[in-house]
DNA sequence: AGCACGCCGACT
DNA sequence: GTCGGCGTGCTC
């Protein structure tokens, strides 16, 4: 018989082989492709060769992996939509959904919360949610409520009830929130029939949670991103917790968003797509406030608690890196016998040095970007690509000796901190501190016994706030990214600090919250202090809707790159010129242009959307352009279909 | 993606 | 005269 074969590479059909015996589809085999052997999926099986080719020129499997399937029909027509959508081969789609197909970077260890989750009775706006959700008939349901106000339960409710009907259940949460409490919890409440999809198994592990799953001896499925992918036959319900995260959105090809392919996922498999956030993303307000997507509001915490105060304090009147109004904050909290959490998502010591005669600035050879000073290990570092070398303390332009070090991380800010009170107990957490084994676990350990008076840290701190004497948290600099041409930066402060003090009202009953800030008229700043979401969301939607950015367009990024920028910026010319001459009605074409960060790692990139009221047009403009273009050699071209990240 | 083929500039 | 750059085609 003749098997049809997808590989990892980027191409239009399968390979055709010959095989001894019976093979059926979804099982891996090893395949020459042009003198070297691969691994592909075989996707396809035939009882005559194909015509077209000569059958002689079929060449044999070399060897067959499995002897179960590791994907059926279903899972093949997704991998077939994925490679549509995202505008990918289908073997570079079954290879991002099946485990082992790529070599996946380490995740960051999640850390856990000490309290336990215990199992409540049902609040009544809880009895509510689950009556909204079981009622609907809409493919989607979203859940909007504050942290703590319940989403979990309102999830595992939901789940109980379609696991009773026999129907399969996937629990989808951010990577970093995928500890062994939540696991254990699910665990504890579903028993052992529960797989686990962790970026943090290895590929052999992952792949044999994939076959339980396969096999049907699993029906939850629970894991991130690409557990969105788990084929589970039946499926009942998919669980978006977290919805506004852009972990969900792939940084490599195909570049798809759990979101969406959920969403699809639950339309096709006759599933319910149950999303919940306590600040949902902007896409899924707009749909809500148009009455395209059913929802519920959990209105307050199951506890109680009212939401902390927040101070915003200006940097411009106050100068940091912790400003006078913080310092006395943290000093009080101290007196009064209570622990500070400070959150400042940079690291080093200063993330800007240049000359204050010339205007010399100190960058990275092989990026667009400014290196940071590191003070511990007294060198300049490039975060981007990890160059390394010596700072200066001359100009190496001019010779004037006034260098400034300025934009303050993590470790000036604990310079700041010892030489303010000497005498307090203070922690830092940070790649760079956490990078020993078991330090992370001890500080954290350490901070909930009470020996740590003030605590600062990077993203790693941000989830969890759960110490019994915490009194007051300080955002050090809440602009982040804020100056980067990037339509969501607002979006994503906002929701940072509204996520911040909703923890903080959470965990701390009475506490403080301080956030520090060059912008604080900014609206994501304002709104969040006012805890004023309606605003939020409308006056940004109207900022959306002016320049017609999502969710009032779709967009499709195109990323050229490459060593020689010449040649990127004349295949990005290229491609313009192609797409311009066969540019559908309603498609705009934006760029080319340098990127924002126009150089990394030694590449230089140019990109370019699209932009249009739907997908369509530009899926089949893309369709019908992508065969016909070849980047230069050195030149790669990625296409960003719904981008995230558009710098 | 990676590898071979083949065509043109510059270097022994 | 050849060496090697890279644009082009192709992979069962
Ligand atoms: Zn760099
Ligand atoms: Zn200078």
């Amino acid at each position: 018989m003749w098997v049809d074969v997808a590989f990892n590479l980027p191409l239009r059909e399968p390979l055709t082989y010959r095989v001894e015996g019976e093979v059926p589809v979804g099982v891996r085999v090893r395949a020459p492709v042009r003198g070297r052997v691969l691994t592909g999926y075989v996707v396809g099986v035939r009882g005559n060769p194909p015509s077209g080719v000569a059958p002689e020129d079929l060449k044999p499997v070399e060897k067959v992996l499995d002897e179960e399937p590791l994907f059926d029909g279903r899972v093949l027509s997704l991998a077939q939509w994925v490679s549509s959508y995202y505008l990918c081969g289908l073997g570079e789609a079954l290879s991002a959904m099946i485990p082992g197909g790529r070599v996946q970077r380490e995740a960051p260890v999640p850390y856990d919360e000490p309290a336990a989750y215990r199992r409540h009775r049902l609040s009544p706006a809880q009895r509510e949610a689950v009556e909204a959700v079981l009622s609907c008939t809409h493919p989607m349901f979203y859940l909007w409520g504050v942290t703590g106000s319940g989403k979990t339960e309102v999830y595992l409710t939901v789940a109980e009830h379609m696991l009773e009907r026999g129907k399969g259940v996937l629990y989808l949460v951010p990577e970093i929130a995928l500890t062994r409490q939540v696991v254990e919890t699910i665990r504890a409440r579903f028993g052992q029939d529960v797989a686990v999809l962790h970026s943090r198994l290895t590929a052999s592990q992952r792949l044999a949670e994939w076959r339980r799953i396969v096999r049907g001896e699993v029906r939850f499925v629970i894991g991130a991103r690409s557990a969105v992918f788990a084929p589970i036959g039946d499926l009942g319900l998919i669980v978006l917790d977290e919805e506004h995260e852009s972990s969900y959105k792939s940084g490599a090809t195909p570049r798809y968003h759990a979101r969406q392919v959920a969403m699809h996922r639950a339309r096709t498999e006759g599933a319910l797509l149950l999303m919940g956030s306590a600040t949902p993303s902007l896409e899924a307000y707009h749909l809500m406030h148009t009455g395209r997507l059913p929802f519920f509001h959990l209105p307050e915490r199951v506890a109680g608690g009212e939401p902390p105060r927040i101070e915003i304090v200006s940097l411009k009147d106050h100068p940091g890196p912790l400003s006078k109004p913080l310092l006395r904050e943290i000093e009080r909290t101290k007196k009064e016998g209570k622990q500070t959490i400070l959150f400042l998502n940079r690291r080093g010591f200063a993330h800007y040095v240049g000359c204050r005669a010339c205007g010399f600035e100190m960058t990275c050879r092989h990026c667009s970007l400014p290196l940071t000073y590191h003070r511990a290990e007294e060198v300049m570092v490039c975060h981007y690509c990890g160059y390394r070398t010596r700072p200066i303390d001359v100009c190496p332009s001019c010779g004037s000796v006034d260098v400034r070090y300025s934009g303050p991380g993590t470790e000036q800010v604990e310079k700041q901190l010892r030489e303010t009170f000497p005498f307090y107990r203070i922690a830092r957490l940070d790649t760079d501190t956490a990078r020993k084994k078991g330090v992370l676990e001890r500080v954290l350990e350490e901070m909930e016994s009470g020996q740590v008076d003030v605590l600062l840290g990077t993203q790693m701190i941000a989830k969890g706030f759960n110490f019994p004497r915490l009194g007051l948290v300080g955002v050090v600099l809440a602009d982040t990214g804020l100056h980067m041409p990037d339509f969501r930066a607002a979006e994503r402060v906002f929701s940072l600090l509204v996520q911040v003090a909703g923890r903080a009202g959470r965990f701390m009953p009475g506490g403080r919250v301080v956030i520090q800030t060059y912008l604080p008229d900014h609206p994501g700043i304002v709104c969040a202090r006012e805890h004023d979401l309606r605003r939020f969301y409308e006056e940004e939607l109207e900022v959306r809707k002016e320049t017609l950015f999502p969710p009032f367009s779709r967009l499709v990024r195109l990323v050229f790159r490459g060593r020689d920028e010449r040649k990127v910026e004349r295949d990005a010319g290229g491609f313009a010129s192609l797409l311009s001459a066969d540019l559908p009605e309603g498609v705009e074409l934006l760029g080319p242009a340098p990127c924002p960060m126009e150089r990394i790692a030694g590449n230089y990139r140019y990109h370019l959307f699209l932009r249009s009221s739907s997908l369509a047009p530009m899926h089949g403009l893309l369709a019908r352009t992508l065969p016909l273009f070849r980047p230069s050699s050195g030149v790669h071209l990625e296409v960003d279909v719904d981008p995230v990240q558009v710098v």
